[in-house]
RNA sequence: GGGCGGUUAGCUCAGUUGGUAGAGCAACGCUUUUACACAGCGAAGGUCAGAGGUUCAAGUCCUCUACCGCCCACCA
C-alpha cells in the first residue's frame, strides 16, 4: 500500500498531477475513447466572457457538466465536451476602457480604434490563459484540442456566413428605427439589455392650451406639436382628430395638431399627453401609425440640440431645473406631483440610463414570414411559411427541446409572444464587425468585395449574434465537417436561466433556422451561487468565494461537491466556506475507507475471483440497486439527489456499516467467510469510486491509480450498471 | 399592471404518482476501540406560513390570505 494513505488525503498534492494525467491519456478527446464508445454525447460549453476570471457560477456549471460528461463517458458514449471563451463584445470593451482611463487618463477615442484593439485582444488573451487555468483546475474533462473562441477566423466565417443568409432572406434589415441610446457608453444596446430601476421624480402638469398635459421629463417637451388622447375619451368630445390649435409653448407658440389613439390610458394623469417621438418608443409608434413629423431634440451626448433655443448645447441634466423655471415664469406649471414614481432605464451594461433615440442599425426581424428551407425539424415540413418567432416556440412545444425546471418553459413561450425585432448593431469597436461594404449607393454583403473604394461597416454586431451559433460554429459549421454530422444536435445544454432569452433563445433562433434543427435536446437551467445570506457575490460586498481559492484550500473536489448537493436547478443556492470544508472531510473519508480496504486485502489473491457468499452477495445487490436509482438520478438532471445518495452510502452505509460489522469477521471468522468479506469489501470500494468518480474525480482517481489491480485509468472505466 | 417561484428541524435544503415527516451542517452527551477526531456511537430537535375545501387518508391536490424573492411591461 502506498505510504500516502498513511497521512490525511491532500488534494493540493494529488490535484494537478491527476488532470495531466487525463489529459496525457488523451481520452478527453473523443477521437481516442476506445472502440465500445459509439454512440455520441455532446456537450458544447458555453463560452465564459474573456473579461477576468471564473467565479462560483462557472464552477457550478463547470461541475455539473463535468458530472454528465464522466458519467456518459464511463457509459460507453463517445463523449466530446467542447470548450472555448466568448469575445464579450462590449463587457470586454468596456472593463478595457476602465484600466485605460484608470492607468492612463486616456480614452479608446485617443488611442484610435486600431491601437485600442491590439489592447483588447491582448487583454482578452491574458483573461482566456487564466481561464483556460480554472478550467482546468476544476477538474473539467473538456477536450481542449477542439477548443473554440468566438472572435477566431472559423468563428469569423460563421458570423459572416450566419449575416449574410439572413440578409438574402430579408430576415436582416437596416432601418431607422427607435433604439436605447446609452449616452454614457456611447452605444446603443437591445431591449434585453435594459434595466429598470424605480426612481422618484416630481411630474409636472403643464398647460398646453386648453389642456393639461403631464411630464416627468419637461426637457424634451420643446418640439411637442401632437396632442394625443383616447377617441373614447367623453371629456375630449368636441375636439377631433386631426384638428389644429395654437398654444403657447415654451419657447413660444407653436401650432398643435389634434390626435386620437387608443395607446392613451384614460386613467393617467389627465387622459392627454403630448408626444416625443424622437426619444420616446411608445411615441414613436404612435407616431408611425399616424405618420406624424419627428424632430431629434437630444443630440447623441445628451446635449439639447438647436431647437430648444436659449438651451441649445445645454446637458439635458442642467437643462431641466432651467426649463422648469421658465415654464413657472410663463405660468405654464399647474401643479407638480412630488411624489410621483416611474421606472428608469438603464443599460445593464455598466452603462447609464437610456435615452432614446431615432437611428439607422441593423436588426434581425423577427415576425417576417419565410419559406422553411429544411426538413429536419419536426412538425415543420419543408417550404411551410414560418417566422423566426415560430421556429424559436416551436422548438420548445413539439417537445424537440426539454427544458428543465419545465417552470422555464412558459416564462420563455412567454418571452417569445412579446418579442420584437433584436437590434444587432453596436456603435463599439470590439467584436464582429458588420459584415457590409459600401459604396457609393452599392451595398455588398457577407465576404468583403474586390477593388478599391469600399467601405465597411463602422458597427459591430451584439456578442449574442456570434454565441447563437455557437452550438454549430464550434464544431465547424459552415463547412460540412464530420464533427457537425457527429455532434450535432447538442445533448444538453447546461447554463444559468439569468440568460435564458440573451442566449438559449437565440441559439434556438440561430440553429432552427439555419440547420434546420434544433442546437439542443436538453437545457438544463441552474440558478446563481449566493453568499451564506443569500446576497448575489459581488465585489463592493466584499462577500465573493473564488473557485480557485477554494479549490487551493479544501480541494476541486470538495468545491465541486458543495455547488452541487443541496441545490436544485433553477434555484439559487447558498454557498459558504462551511459547506466547502465539510465536503473536505467526505473526500478524506473515502480515503481513509480506501485506506482500510487496501491494507486488509493487500494479501488478497490477485487473479483468482473470489465467489460472495450469499451475505455478501446481498450487500453487493443493495448497493447496485441504489447505484441503479443514481443512475436515474442523474439521467433525469438530479444531480443532488444521486450526490447525496453517494455520499450517504459511502459514507453511512459502506463505512459506518460494512466496515465496522466487517472488523470482527475480519479478526474471528472461518477462511472461507474472511475471503469472501474481503472480496466484498474491495469490490464495494470499487463500485464506490467509480459511481463518485463523476462527483469527485479528484480523489477517486487519485486512489484508482494506487489500487494494484485495476490498470485503465477511472475515467473511462465501465459504469457500474446498466 | 401581467407572470413565475418560495415559505418543512437552529441553518441549508430534499420530500417523485396523496399512504406513519427526511438528509447535511450546527448544537448536545458519551467514546481516543490501529481506516479516519477531517472520527465513531447515542439522544434531542418539526401544529410542514395561515385559513378553508376535496379524500378513508393532504407537506403533497383545489381556493383564498400573508410575507419574501424573481422575471416581463410603451406608468406619458
Amino acid at each position: 500500500m502506498d505510504d500516502k494513505f498513511l497521512k490525511p488525503y491532500d488534494p493540493k498534492a494529488e490535484e494537478e498531477s491527476i488532470y495531466s494525467y487525463w489529459e496525457k491519456s488523451g481520452f478527453l478527446n473523443p477521437d481516442n475513447l476506445p472502440a465500445r464508445h459509439k454512440k455520441p454525447f455532446s456537450i458544447i460549453l458555453p463560452p465564459p466572457n474573456v473579461t477576468g476570471t471564473l467565479h462560483m457560477g462557472h464552477a457550478a456549471m463547470l461541475a455539473i457538466e463535468d458530472i454528465l460528461i464522466r458519467f456518459k463517458r464511463m457509459r460507453g458514449f463517445k463523449t466530446l465536451w467542447l470548450p472555448g471563451t466568448d469575445h464579450a463584445a462590449i463587457a470586454t470593451q468596456t472593463k478595457v476602457e476602465e484600466i485605460l482611463y484608470k492607468k492612463e487618463n486616456k480614452t479608446r477615442h485617443d488611442l484610435g480604434r486600431e491601437e485600442f484593439l491590439k489592447q483588447v485582444e491582448k487583454f482578452a488573451k491574458e483573461s482566456h490563459d487564466t481561464i483556460v487555468g480554472q478550467i482546468k483546475r476544476m477538474g473539467s474533462s473538456v477536450d481542449w484540442s477542439r477548443e473554440a473562441y468566438t472572435l477566431d477566423e472559423k468563428r469569423n466565417l460563421a458570423v459572416r456566413t450566419a449575416f449574410a443568409r439572413m440578409y438574402e432572406d430579408g430576415l436582416i434589415y437596416r432601418g431607422a428605427r427607435i433604439v436605447n441610446w446609452d449616452p454614457k457608453l456611447q452605444t446603443n444596446v437591445s431591449d434585453i439589455e435594459i434595466e429598470r430601476r424605480e426612481e422618484k421624480a416630481p411630474f409636472y402638469y403643464l398647460k398646453y392650451g386648453p389642456f393639461t398635459i403631464g411630464t416627468a421629463r419637461p426637457e424634451t417637451k420643446f418640439g411637442d406639436k401632437y396632442v394625443v388622447m383616447h377617441p373614447k375619451d367623453k371629456r375630449y368630445a368636441k375636439w377631433n382628430h386631426g384638428e389644429k390649435i395654437e398654444v403657447e409653448w415654451i419657447n413660444g407658440k407653436i401650432t398643435a395638431t389634434i390626435i386620437k389613439d387608443s395607446a392613451i390610458d384614460m386613467d393617467f394623469g389627465t387622459g392627454v399627453m403630448t408626444i416625443t417621438p424622437w426619444h420616446d418608443s411608445a411615441d414613436f409608434e404612435i407616431a408611425e401609425r399616424h405618420n406624424l413629423d419627428k424632430e431629434q431634440i437630444i443630440d447623441l451626448k445628451g446635449k439639447l440640440l438647436p431647437v430648444a433655443q436659449e438651451f441649445a448645447g445645454t446637458h439635458i441634466k442642467k437643462a431641466r431645473p432651467l426649463i422648469v423655471e421658465k415654464l413657472r415664469s410663463k405660468g405654464l406649471i399647474e401643479k407638480i406631483d412630488e411624489n410621483y414614481s416611474h421606472s428608469v432605464a438603464i443599460n445593464s451594461r455598466g452603462g447609464g440610463a437610456i435615452e432614446p433615440q431615432i437611428m439607422l442599425q441593423w436588426f434581425v426581424n423577427v415576425n417576417k414570414e419565410f419559406k422553411f428551407p429544411h426538413s429536419g425539424l419536426k412538425g415543420i415540413k419543408k417550404g411551410a411559411p414560418v417566422t423566426l418567432k415560430k421556429l424559436m416556440s416551436h422548438a420548445v412545444k413539439s417537445g424537440a427541446i426539454k427544458i428543465v425546471p419545465k417552470r422555464f418553459e412558459k416564462i420563455y413561450f412567454h418571452w417569445i409572444n412579446e418579442l420584437r425585432d433584436w437590434c444587432i448593431s453596436r456603435q463599439i469597436w470590439f467584436g464582429h464587425r458588420v459584415p457590409v461594404w459600401y459604396m457609393g449607393k452599392e451595398t455588398k454583403v457577407g465576404e468583403k468585395p474586390t477593388g478599391d473604394g469600399w467601405e465597411q461597416d463602422p458597427d459591430t454586431l451584439d456578442t449574442w449574434f456570434s454565441s447563437g451559433l455557437w452550438t454549430f460554429s464550434t464544431l465547424g459549421w459552415p463547412e460540412k465537417t464530420a464533427d457537425l454530422k457527429t455532434y450535432h444536435p447538442t445533448d444538453v445544454l447546461e447554463t444559468g436561466y439569468d440568460i435564458l432569452f440573451f442566449w438559449v433563445a437565440r441559439m434556438i433562433l440561430m440553429s432552427t433556422y439555419l440547420l434546420g434543427v434544433v442546437p439542443f435536446k436538453n437545457v438544463y437551467l441552474h440558478g446563481l451561487v449566493r453568499d451564506a445570506q443569500g446576497r448575489k457575490m459581488s465585489k463592493s460586498l466584499g462577500n465573493i468565494i473564488d473557485p480557485v481559492d477554494m479549490a487551493e484550500k479544501y480541494g476541486a473536489d470538495a468545491t465541486r461537491l458543495s455547488l452541487i448537493i443541496g441545490t436544485a436547478p433553477g434555484n439559487d443556492s447558498k454557498l459558504s466556506e462551511d459547506k466547502i470544508r465539510g465536503y473536505k472531510h467526505f473526500a478524506n473519508k473515502i480515503w481513509n475507507v480506501a485506506r482500510f480496504v487496501l491494507e486488509n486485502t493487500e494479501n488478497m489473491p490477485r487473479s483468482k475471483k473470489i465467489k460472495l457468499n450469499a451475505k455478501d452477495a446481498k450487500i453487493k445487490n443493495s448497493f447496485l440497486k441504489l447505484l441503479k436509482g443514481v443512475t436515474k438520478d442523474i439521467e433525469d438532471f438530479k444531480f443532488y439527489l444521486a450526490g447525496e445518495k453517494l455520499y450517504h452510502h459511502l459514507w453511512h452505509t459502506f463505512a459506518d456499516k460494512i466496515i465496522e460489522e466487517s472488523k470482527p469477521i475480519l479478526k474471528e471468522f472461518a477462511e472461507s467467510v474472511r475471503s469472501s468479506r474481503l472480496a466484498l469489501l474491495y469490490e464495494m470500494l470499487t463500485l464506490d469510486l467509480k459511481s463518485l468518480h463523476p462527483f469527485i474525480p479528484f480523489v477517486t482517481e487519485a486512489i484508482w491509480r494506487r489500487l494494484p489491480r485495476e490498470k485503465t485509468p477511472l475515467i473511462i472505466e465501465e459504469w457500474p450498471v446498466k
